[in-house]
DNA sequence: TTTGTTAATGCAACAAGGTTGCGTTATATT
DNA sequence: AATATAACGCAACCTTGTTGCATTAACAAA
């Protein structure tokens, strides 16, 4: 897998995660591209993006596939692993660039994990 | 709200998380019991018992509901906080009993947060 | 035990995020 | 310019979960 050919859809979705430094939910960009771009398109370029390594994805709120920039990451490793924080005033979700020490834990291998802290942002937070 | 009337439902409901010692998902409920109760039945109880302080609820992979009994909770609060850990193999779900610091972070308030740990379970992991 | 109130249920229809199949278009290579 | 095929658009579909409303049943009062 991987992106291959560079479309249209695949500059202009990464000019967004490139001036923006929020994570985007697939949603958003549904919203705000649609009308340029089918929406299967839509995931489907962000679904290789992933796979390449310059984009990770994670669940937010109600369940929504959110999307943000990679550092470091590449096709065969994703190891840029941070919590996320999403606003429950304006929806708002960014990385943490903060290490969160994964407890051992008996007779499990872990191969991933995933931390939402759920709050009030900054400019949420009166 | 909660839970006013003792009803076949929340008996048998209630049975599974009793007999039980892992999470459910409401999926793996509505496969089980659709036959005998209506999924939005299931779904309802299951919303009810939450609000009871009765059960706890969270997101687990591909942003399926996922259920598991409380230990010490109200209907006013839930203070039950505990990561959960999905084995990607067989897919069982569990809580863990461990306390996970969440890192202080500036200018935000913190009201939850969803911690949810994937990989192999002691069956799965050979 | 009968009656009355209303919470809880079943059903059907819907909502929303995401996926699939397939014919068409456009990128990159020769 | 011709070719191969990755990427695209579209429509139809899938899944989890929700809503409105008529009907049923839990429970307390008479
Ligand atoms: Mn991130
Ligand atoms: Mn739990
Ligand atoms: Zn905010
Ligand atoms: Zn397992």
């Amino acid at each position: 897998m991987g992106v291959i050919r560079k479309t249209k859809a695949v500059e202009v979705l990464l000019n967004e995660f490139n001036t923006s430094t929020v994570a985007i939910s697939a949603k958003a960009l549904i919203e705000q591209l649609g009308d340029t771009f089918n929406k299967t398109t839509i995931y489907r370029v962000l679904d290789k993006l992933e796979d390449d390594g310059v984009l990770h994805s994670f669940l937010g709120k109600e369940g929504l596939k959110w999307y943000a920039k990679c550092n470091g990451c590449t096709a065969k490793e994703h190891k840029d692993v941070h919590p996320h924080f999403q606003c429950l005033v304006c929806g708002k979700v960014d990385c943490l660039s903060i290490n969160v020490t994964i407890p051992k834990i008996p007779n499990r291998k872990i191969e991933m994990s995933q931390f939402l802290i759920q709050g009030k942002c900054e400019d949420c937070f009166t």
